[in-house]
This record gives structure tokens, sequence and C-alpha cells, in this order.
DNA sequence: GATAATCTCGAACATCGTGTTCATTATCAT
DNA sequence: ATGATAATGAACACGATGTTCGAGATTATC
């Protein structure tokens, strides 16, 4: 009925996609040709074109699925109630749990060899979530909304890719306590516990 | 005696800057080819190979000004003594100003269809700054320096693009206010200053 | 001004990746 | 079984890259 029927398809598409993570891991994406997928996936040339514009077009693809998976993940942490009052960064933790499970892949394209693709990717689907977590809670005036909502990503973005890259054996909730701490006091003097100074 | 005779080479190397600048502005810095290059310098397509490996090449040679001019005015501001003692964070105005008087450029290099390549080199310029004068300041033991490092750098770059191509209009003085602002105190919540709450 | 060094030119070339076309073959849904 | 649809693979046009080389122009230096 739906459009997911032909198993001819589906069967093309899957390959492609798992040949695209495979290339991924060796040779990282940039590096990466039409022509390298379509040998991995053994798929002909024309057939490729059927169904993605490119390799870009394929990775994006791979997207909504995280998408999704997030946006159910927001829903049952954000269940309390109407707005954004069960936790201050609700989605953070599910993102990192995310992360550290397909770790491989995440380096992989989050890099400074990464793909640029991705990242923009993951921006745009962290800024829908925390546009929303964010629409309530007004803080400092002095600091217009879309940039704060942009501080917030670009935080997360920072703070992944550090993880990832040079920190790999922390477990996600030690990666989501640092991100929060930024996020919230940022680095400045300790803070309002009045502590000793001299 | 130094390297910067002959002034043919120097003309070369000047008109090619102008054309990849142009072009930048024109059509955005993904789009160029080297061909587009040396048909607006009018230079030939072996002598551009003499000079530079690529495009990228070519970028990339135009930040070396950039960093110098940098390493003075922190030089100048930091000038007070040994260490980073006369600002918390010293270089952000003298960036933005130069992202100010240079704004085209830098909002066709920043932006959404910018180029990565520039994108990398500003950070790493910043990274070296910010790391110098965060070396002595030591804060939160919960926050790694390193990340607490690119925290900054990647803020810096989050209020310089959400700058350019959303707030133009506004001085750099301001934006570096916000900067400040985000990177000491974070979006916590208001403050310390115990407001009522409820 | 003459000389030797060296920079520039431009055309030609090999190479590679892209994206399309089309007739043929294989697989699917029913 | 059969009509519909997807996959194949070879061929093609195109555009960009990076290199080579001999001839000519510009330069520094004496």
């Amino acid at each position: 009925m739906a459009g997911l029927t032909d198993r001819r398809t589906a069967r093309t598409q899957k390959a492609l996609h798992g040949a695209l993570m495979s290339l991924i891991l060796r040779k990282g994406y940039e590096a990466i040709t039409v022509q390298d997928i379509i040998d991995e996936a053994d798929v002909g040339r024309s057939t490729f074109y059927a169904h993605y514009t490119g390799k870009e077009d394929l990775l994006r693809s791979g997207f909504r699925a995280l998408r999704m998976e997030l946006a159910e993940a927001q829903d049952a942490a954000g269940a309390t109630s109407d707005g954004s009052r069960g936790e201050p960064l609700g989605f953070s933790l599910a993102m990192f749990d995310h992360a550290g499970e397909y770790k491989h892949i995440y380096r992989a394209l989050v890099g400074e060899r990464g793909a640029v693709v991705a990242v923009n990717e993951i921006r745009r689907i962290l800024s829908e979530i925390v546009r929303k977590e964010l629409s309530g809670a007004q803080g400092d005036e002095a600091v217009p909304g879309e940039v704060r909502n942009q501080f917030v990503v670009g935080t997360f973005v920072t703070v992944l890719t550090w993880w990832l890259e040079r920190r790999p054996k922390l477990a996600p909730s030690q990666v989501d306590t640092i991100f929060r701490r930024l996020v919230l006091n940022g680095i400045g003097p300790s803070r309002c516990d009045t502590s000793h100074q001299e």
C-alpha cells in the first residue's frame, strides 16, 4: 500500500547505506566517491542515481531515523506535561547516549576530516529540539533568543567532538555533566556559592 | 635579499588573491574553481600551480596577515605584563573589530555556504590565543582545560556567525558583550543575586 | 645596455569524477 | 502467467584537476 513495497528498492537502498557506512569508517566521508559506493554495494551506476542525487543525498537520508528516534526520546522525557518542565536540557543525555552507541560512525562524521553535511544535519535537528525546550524559559534579556539557541547547539557539538576525539573512554553521563556545566554556567569565576576569595 | 624580491611573483600573487576575494563575494567559496580564479586574475594556468597547490592553499595563505595582526593586538592588549591579567578574554573585541571591518568577506566565509577551510583556520588561530589567555586562570576542575578552550573558541564562532548573518547592524562592542556573557555565565538561571523565586 | 636567471604563458595532455541515456535482463506483485 | 517495474552496464558528454614543456617576457645584477 504505502511506498515501502518493492523488495528490490529496499534491498538496493540498504546495500547503499551499508556501503556508505563501511566506507566512512574506512576512509572518511570526504574521500568517498559515488564510484566507491556502488562498487562496495555492488550496485549499478544508473541504479544509484535512480535513488539518490549523490552521496550527500544518501547520507542525509540516513538521518531520518535519528531525527525520529530523538523526537521520541524528547517526547518520552518531556512527557511530564505540556512544556519543558522535566529537565532544563532534556535532550542532551539521550543524544550523548546515541552517539556513544554508534561511536565509530559519529567520530568519523564529526571530526576534523568528517562530513560538514553531517554536522549541519545534526545542528538542524538539535536546533529544533532546543528551540522547543528553550521557548518557555526566558533568561538573560541581553542575549537574544536566537543566539542563545545557537550557543546551546554549538556547545553541544563542541563537547561531542571533544569527547569522541580526545576522551572516548568517558561515559555519556559524564560528558553530559560537562556539557550542562558549560551551557548553564560558562567558565566564569566559580559561581554563587561565595567560595573563599582573596 | 629575502624571498620577497621579484616583482613578477608579487604581482601574480596579488592578482590571485584579489581574484579569489572578488569571486568569494560573487559566488561563494565552494563554487569557485581554479579556472575561475585564473580567468579572473588573468594568469596562466601553470603559473597558478607554480605558486599554490589549489584554491585551498591560496585561501590559507591569506590568513597569515590576519594571524600576525591578531598576535600584535594580543601583545598590545596583554602588554600589561607577563600573563593574562589585563582582561579575561582580551582577544575577542579585537577580533570582532577586525570582522566588522572586513564584514563582507567574513560573512561570505563563515556562513552556511561558506568555507570550512576558513572557519577551521580561524578556529586554529583563536585556539592558540585562547590557550595562552586561559593557561593561568584555572576555573572549574570538573571541566578539563582542553574542552574549555574549545568551548570558548566554539562560542566565538557561533556568535560571530550569528552576528554577520542575522544582526549585521550591531556594533562590534555590543556583540562582544553578548559573547562574554555567554562564555562567562552561560544561560543559567538568572544569577547569584537570589532573585525572588516561588 | 648586456647577460643570465627566472618568471610567465598557453596549449596540450592524461586522469578522474559526475550525471545521463537506453536497450536488455531480472525480479516483483497479483 | 503476465504486465509492471526495477536493476544492469556500457557508452557518452562534460567539467575540473594537475602536469609538462618550449617559447617568450621580465627581472636583477653587473
